[in-house]
RNA sequence: CCGAACUAACAGA
């Protein structure tokens, strides 16, 4: 049984759940590992609905079996039900608290998050690193700097929350002061470098930092990539894109959004839509972005309605494709159509009226926003 | 110590 549940794991890992169920279904003697294994395979892989079956189906589940449940719920999005999930487990231990305590983060609970940190009996690592990058990620840098210094020990993902978190602000001398002083480096403290530079535009320091760091991955060519399209470098962009080892979906985003940015023929930017093995909710709000750039707002619009969904960022894009092309009366219109709009889509819309020197109109919105910054 | 939890890349004013 231990070999084969070895296996399973195996091919969780690889992404093989099938495999892995095949291995499942061939064990006679099936122990709470086989199962917790199984299910791991599942949620590892986003099958939702398979680990769902399949944990109605374990005779005995633990709190381990739970928690990757709270865990998958919450991948598939279904926070409220990771959250129903997680009050009615029987049972609960230091990890499945700390995995509750980063989902309501993500959700930027903060106050529940740090309210169910205060009451846990005792602390990991990850735990009080889940609590630094909660505030961290929600812009409580001051909070998360205090964690920092609190925490009995901290590694290299805690330095990389903060370091994360200056990167978001925008300070790049700060980030370098950070990184600069860190005990210790992995590929994500570097990641977040190249991404602090390019911020700035300093592509050359990107790239410095690119050759100085010791291990590249997809994440880090992919990196290095938007960066040469925030410098509108298509020529930069296009060499990186042919020298990645490997390419996944973020990466021809990154490519897309680099031609997109160009100012090259829009027919180019739509082969390289074309010529893309996938397209998702980013790829497509480029193309609005890249439409709306070039003048044909009808095409953004026409882009908008072909899209398979919509989240805020390709409402708002669209509402600014609107915008830059004079079109204000449609703004409007998309504004109110626009579900749950928050702080960016609305500051969208003043902006819209107030480069249109529509100032009365544009202080009138700015009185009825919900929430200002 | 056969299993679960923490940080990074692609579109936003």
């Amino acid at each position: 049984v231990f070999l084969y549940n070895k296996l399973i794991e195996m091919f969780g890992r690889c992404g093989d759940a099938a495999q892995a169920r095949k291995v499942f279904n061939g064990i006679a003697a099936k122990n709470t590992f086989s199962w917790d294994l199984m299910l791991f395979a599942y949620t590892r892989n986003g099958q939702i609905r398979d680990a769902q079956c399949l944990f109605s189906a374990m005779p005995s589940p633990n709190v381990v079996s739970w928690t990757m449940m709270l865990c998958a719920l919450a991948e598939a999005g279904e926070f409220h039900a990771s959250m129903g999930l997680f009050q009615s487990m029987p049972l609960h231990n230091l990890v499945s608290v700390t995995a509750m305590l980063v989902l309501l983060a993500r959700e930027g609970r903060i106050e529940q998050a740090k309210k169910a940190f205060d009451n846990m009996p005792e602390r990991s690592l990850v735990t009080w690193n889940a609590m630094v990058a909660a505030f961290a990620r929600n812009g409580h840098f001051s909070d998360a700097k205090e964690m920092l210094k609190q925490m009995p020990q901290r590694n290299v993902v805690s330095w990389n929350s903060i370091l994360n978190s200056l990167v978001e602000r925008g300070g790049v001398e700060e980030a370098t002061c950070v990184f600069n002083d860190m005990p210790e480096w992995d590929v994500v403290s570097w990641t977040a470098m190249l991404a602090a530079n390019a911020q700035t535009g300093n592509l050359s320091k990107v790239k410095q930092l690119f050759d100085e760091m010791p291990v590249h991955n997809l994440y880090t060519w992919t990196a290095l990539l938007a960066a040469c399209a925030q410098s509108c470098s298509l020529e930069d962009a296009k060499r990186v894109f042919e020298n990645m080892p490997e390419r996944n979906l973020a990466s021809w985003n990154a490519l897309l959004s680099a031609f997109a940015t160009s100012g090259q023929d829009i027919e180019l930017v739509k082969q390289v839509f074309d010529e893309m093995p996938m397209a998702n909710v980013i790829s497509w709000t480029v193309m609005i972005v890249s439409y709306g750039l070039r003048g044909h707002v009808e095409e953004s619009k026409l882009a908008f309605d072909s899209m398979p969904e919509w989240n805020l960022v390709s409402w708002t894009k669209l509402l600014s494709a609107f915008a830059e092309n004079g079109r204000f009366e449609e703004c409007l219109g998309i504004s109110y159509d626009m579900p749950g709009q928050d702080v960016s889509s609305w500051t969208a819309l003043v902006s819209a009226y107030a480069q249109n020197g529509q100032i009365q109109n544009a202080r009138s919105i700015f009185e009825k926003m919900p929430q200002r910054n």
